[in-house]
RNA sequence: GAGGAUGUAGCUCAGUCGGUAGAGCAACGGACUUUUAAUCCGUAGGUCUCGGGUUCGAGCCCCGACAUCCUCACCA
């Protein structure tokens, strides 16, 4: 509805749609087009070392001494414009860099004079011009030809300070790449992280495949799945939970060496750790083991680090983390002694200690105990990186047995500053004790903590003969908050769930 | 799901004791050909998240709703 009089984000728009309309005047298009030929802004900048100062006597005062620099061409956004008579000094910013623009009425023409009248700050324009230095020093490209790309009808953030409300920032993830503290180069980071893992992956002989994300089982991790529904079958379907059992086909199949990196979904709690969606790396390698993935992990990790360009230890949040090979290595029962102050083979002393902390362990399963007390009382202060190893094997339900010593699963989960960045075991691959863990449910665990889903064609499949393995679960999210200093999962999410907008 | 905090101009934020809504940036008009968050003069811009209530009077107090953030729970 229009008001009488245009106010507020309405005026402001309303003068950027009278200036889209001068440049139509002008013979322009106000939404650009193909443009060729242009550098990054980091490349041009790379080149301040062409420019050369004639060096002809004592530069007059006032004037700048005599210059040539190269000739370049530059595409980006305004980000800032000072105006100063018939001088306009524009700083325009793409994703390699940010420069400064020196546009002279005198130096570009009538033409592009009247155009650059029309510049607002978001508009994205195109410049040809030669690199020098201004006389403070700064590198700038002296403006002599210019051209429009495309208008900005609404107004950026406020210049220096960005957008401040975190739900702005997520919802309008554009406008915080564009104007947020260090947030583009975050996100190219998660790029090269992910690149990274892939090529460590591709160099052990790893194949990457793509499993399916509807799944009529959601199996293979113990959570809750979304729900959606398949018209033409009629059937309910879940987004998948895990990537585990499909990949674990594979192994069946000859694939020996396997992995997908992909998104996983769980119908959970939000938090600065959590998202509904997450992404998700697992690995399997057909005759390996708990310990070979914990090398491979290992590999993995030093490798997305050096891959960013960043020594071994990073700071985050106030804490220094040390990524130097290899990580420490504690079983389950010591770091449970250490951080717990209880004995962890006592049962009795450990049920006093669950009592204690508000948990309720009457009627549950020793081992359900023992875990809820490891997650409330040691996981936090696992600071790491630290491979907490020999899980108790009532509560790994796909885990193969220690040899000898049957209540002892292989398996390691990676801990770093209280987070579990990585789950590995040694695979379970005979068929009819995975039927029966399947069918079982311990005592006091809650139906969506249990992995007790019977995937009848997943058994069908280990019958046939799944070669021993080693498997790996590795968070990407998590691992990229840790390598990119964030304190929260949305900072390395380009767009985390949230509620949608109440539409006016 | 529970508790706490927040919501004011396009953006960032003030707003005292309940008494006519404020600043900076952005915008508009003017001056300025080497500025660096340019500067200077002037103008305009508001459903104070929404809905009730108390009051002569509410941005402010009370109740409710919505959204976001934090902590906890669930989880990786």
């Amino acid at each position: 509805m229009a008001k009488e009089d245009p106010t507020g984000g309405a005026a402001l728009e309303a003068a950027r749609r009278e200036k889209l309309r001068k440049i139509q005047q002008l013979g322009l298009d106000p939404w650009g087009g193909r443009f060729d030929g242009h550098a990054p802004i980091g490349q041009v900048r790379a080149r301040e070392d062409e420019i050369t100062v004639e060096p002809v006597g004592e530069c007059e005062t006032g004037k700048p001494p005599e210059q040539s620099g190269p000739k370049v061409r530059v595409a980006g956004r305004i980000v800032l414009q000072r105006k100063k008579g018939k001088l306009i000094f524009i700083d325009i910013r793409d994703w390699t860099g940010q420069i400064q623009l020196f546009i002279g009425q005198n130096q570009v023409g009538p033409t592009n004079w009247e155009l650059a009248q029309c510049f607002d700050l978001g508009d994205i324009i195109g410049v040809d011009g030669e690199l020098k230095r201004t006389k403070t020093g700064e590198l700038t490209i002296f403006a002599e030809d210019l051209h429009f790309l495309c208008k900005a009808l609404a107004t950026p953030p406020a210049k220096h300070h960005g957008l401040a409300d975190p739900e702005l920032r997520q919802r309008m993830r554009y406008l915080d790449l564009i104007h947020g503290e260090g947030v583009l180069e975050r996100f190219l980071r998660r790029t090269q992280i992910v690149q990274s893992i892939r090529g460590t992956l591709a160099a052990e002989g790893f194949v990457e495949v793509e499993g399916p994300t509807l799944h009529a089982i959601a199996g293979g991790a113990a959570a809750r799945p979304f729900t959606t529904h398949h018209n033409a079958l009629d059937i309910m379907l879940y987004l998948r939970i895990a990537l585990e059992l499909h990949l674990k086909r594979l192994l069946v199949g000859g694939i020996e060496r396997v992995y997908e990196l992909g998104r996983v979904y769980r119908n959970e709690g939000i938090s600065p750790r959590h998202n509904p969606e997450f992404t998700m790396l697992e690995v399997y390698q057909a005759y390996g083991d708990y310990r070979t993935m914990m090398d491979l992990t290992e590999k993995i990790i030093a490798g997305a680090i050096r891959a960013t360009g960043q020594a071994p230890r990073l700071a985050w949040g106030g804490a220094e983390i040390d990524f130097s090979l290899p990580f420490a290595r504690k079983t389950y029962d010591e770091a449970f002694a250490e951080h717990s102050g209880v004995d962890p083979n006592d049962a009795a002393a450990v049920a006093a200690l669950a009592e204690e902390i508000g948990l309720e362990p009457a009627g549950k399963h020793p081992d359900v105990v023992k875990s809820e007390v490891f997650e409330a009382k040691v996981e936090d202060r696992l600071a790491g990186p630290v491979f907490v190893t020999d899980y108790p094997a009532s509560i790994c339900p796909l885990t193969k047995r220690k040899a000898g010593q049957p209540e002892i699963a292989e398996r390691f989960e990676l801990f770093i500053q209280g987070m579990e960045v990585a789950n590995a075991y040694t695979e379970l691959n005979d068929p009819d004790l995975q039927e029966e863990l399947f069918s079982k449910q311990l005592a006091g665990q809650a139906e969506e903590d249990s992995m007790a889903k019977m995937d009848r064609d997943f058994i069908r499949a280990l019958r046939h003969g799944m070669p021993p393995a080693g498997g790996l679960g590795i968070g990407i999210d998590r691992l990229v908050m840790l390598l990119t200093g964030s304190q929260t999962i949305r900072e390395v999410i380009l767009f985390p769930l949230l509620r949608p907008e109440i539409s006016g």
